[in-house]
DNA sequence: GTCTATAGGCGGATAGAC
DNA sequence: GTCTATCCGCCTATAGAC
């Protein structure tokens, strides 16, 4: 009945504006995406970035959080439903299906190093680390882990530094810090103490 | 007796570059450093950085190399003279001196980065970094650790990801993973097994 | 609300002076 | 060997058309 209206053209160019910062921030590095390379990747005319958004750094924002968002989301969900150590388990084994050099990994890194100049990036991005970091928390919490705050801190260390050190030595495999971390996540049952 | 030679202005002009490239490579990022804004952290005209260096690329990849290289070195000679795990404990004491934003440590993520899009300096940081790994790995050897590179891998990976992380919650404080990395690293004298 | 044309500044690299 | 003036392309942002 409705045909395509003016707002959906809007729409439609903002969502492809944002697909298209997701790839190239990953690809060029942040720093690296200008409004025209953007434009392109996304088939619009250039000008059209700075109608939609306030500007080329509130674009690339947005773009990085709302990639980043879901990912840690999902995760979250699999630390309820799952045990802890198994949970760790299946996030290193996804790793290992990355390069490292891919623009997924890579947007990661990026944003961290982003939030680091944009304070209003940083907001968003610790909320999210926060979350997250609460979600790993709480599951070796309710196993009873003795210590499971900064063992979070710990996991989320070694997952991002992992990604970053992928990158220049791709060969490494992830699953084989598993062991090494199931040691970390378990509550002893039985051993030492 | 010999005064200043037309080759030592030019020695100077290059060192000058290099410690301006490496403070701004931590500050604007890897990308945010142009030829001008080096020329004029560094005092020198803008030109000067393409007569002294192949490239703007080859003067960011020469300063970070310069920049890591012996920090690594030097890191890698605690781990021959002490036990691993204190050397281990020294680290993390290091990077709680940093914030996670100044640029030093910046310099490393963003080296990192740089180095997925630029072979010639992947290839020498992976020099560097293997060389590194190398040294946990044999401080733990000598210690008969059952498991030493794969702990070496994750050591690495825990201090570039809480730096990382660190950037994003500046509270984040290293010492807290003192013990559980001890964990990992002293080999069990008496416990399980 | 949607989009385009253009201004005005900054970029890396080089040809050629000393 | 050391350095500078300059070319020309690319950049973000905006004024104004539809």
């Amino acid at each position: 009945m409705t045909g395509r209206t003016n707002v959906d053209r809007g729409r439609e160019v903002r969502a492809r504006l944002v697909a298209a910062a997701q790839e190239l921030i990953g690809e060029l590095g942040w720093n690296g995406v200008s409004t025209r390379i953007l434009a392109e990747r996304a088939e619009v005319r250039p000008g059209l970035v700075h109608y939609h958004f306030e500007s080329l750094q509130a674009l690339l924002r947005q773009a990085a959080i709302e990639a980043m968002g879901p990912l840690l989301t999902d995760a979250a969900q699999l630390l309820g439903a799952a045990d802890p150590a198994d949970a760790v388990e299946a996030m290193l084994a996804d790793i290992d299906r990355y390069t490292g050099t891919d623009p997924a990994s890579l947007l990661f890194i990026e944003a961290y190093i982003a939030a680091t100049r944009d304070p209003v990036l940083r907001e968003q991005m610790y909320d999210l680390v926060a979350a997250f970091r609460a979600a790993i928390t709480a599951a070796l919490v309710s196993k009873d882990h003795p210590d499971a705050e900064t063992t979070a801190v710990l996991i989320m260390a070694v997952i991002d530094g992992f990604i970053l050190h992928k990158g220049l030595d791709p060969q490494l495999s992830a699953a084989r810090l598993v062991p090494l971390l199931r040691r970390l996540t378990e509550t002893e049952n039985g051993a030492d103490r």
